[in-house]
DNA sequence: TTCTTTAATCGGAATGGTTCCTATTTAGAG
DNA sequence: CTCTAAATAGGAACCATTCCGATTAAAGAA
């Protein structure tokens, strides 16, 4: 099952709108790399994009589409789903936890709560695959860097 | 508040006992690397550990600490986090939902749950920083993987 | 203890994803 | 249509991680 055409053409109009609103100019590789994710199911990664962009604007550089795709995080049209800045972290700590994480300096700090421990898995989710482990990120600014913004 | 001597006495003892076991040599630099881990309370990358290890064995590479830190996670002794390999994954939906991460293909997939957008958050977290948002991450073979694998 | 075997290490080269740089192009305002 | 700031192409640079080949050393055997 596809994004239905309803709602690829519902994100378009928001694209359009948001870069009329934002004072970015709708050239057509920043329409083609959204349209890529637009009606994507899954969640590629940038090179995927660009090759699917590519058939449609055979030019394109890897630049101009690891830039747009920032532009378009920064607008708040796309989401980039990652823990942190593409390094791992190591935690000695095997017992069942959870990870709080500063958008700012991207420190993780482990937290406990029995409760997360046992969610409530949805029954859509049987037909992704079978789930062998859980866990809760809550993301935002840690007391320190809260402290230094002041 | 750092990990109690107790609990790294413990740890490295766990350490010890895995790599007898396991059939691992138990070397300087291996142990080093582990201890560096059993008394941290953040999560640290693979370069800091290199660096904090350095002082005590100043010949390491870079190498031996990814090669090390790759097998103690094999042995289940630390624990690495990462939504996936690094790589960003992007999405253009932008409604609350959550992951379930193919741990064979690295696929992301995204599924809903309301009781899930609003999760009990204790306490202890508010001693972390302030939560901004927070994200469920269910990690499992997804259907096409298993069915790959039979 | 010494010998032997083989896993593990070192250090530098290679890789792969991402970002930077600069000349060139182009969307959109006037 | 013209002008200009913003955006792009393409390749170099960068940085984390992995690979490789020569060397070292852990641990079992003698």
């Amino acid at each position: 099952m596809a994004v239905s055409k309803a709602e690829i053409e519902r994100r378009m109009k928001r694209f359009a709108e948001t870069c009329r609103t934002g004072g970015l100019k709708t050239t057509h590789q920043r329409m083609e790399v959204f349209r890529a994710l637009a009606g994507a199911e899954t969640h590629p990664d940038a090179e995927t994009i660009y090759r699917h962009v590519r058939r449609r604007v055979p030019a394109i550089s890897r630049d101009t589409v690891y830039r747009t795709l920032a532009t378009l995080e920064e607008q708040g049209l796309v989401h980039k789903a990652e823990i942190v800045s593409g390094r791992g972290r190591y935690d000695a700590n095997m017992e069942h936890h959870h990870h709080f994480i500063c958008t700012a300096c991207g420190r993780v700090r482990d937290f406990y709560s029995p409760t997360l421990d046992d969610l409530p898995i949805p029954k859509s989710v049987s037909a992704l695959g079978r789930v062998e482990s859980t866990q809760v990120q809550l993301r935002g600014l840690c007391t320190n860097c809260a402290k230094d913004k002041r």
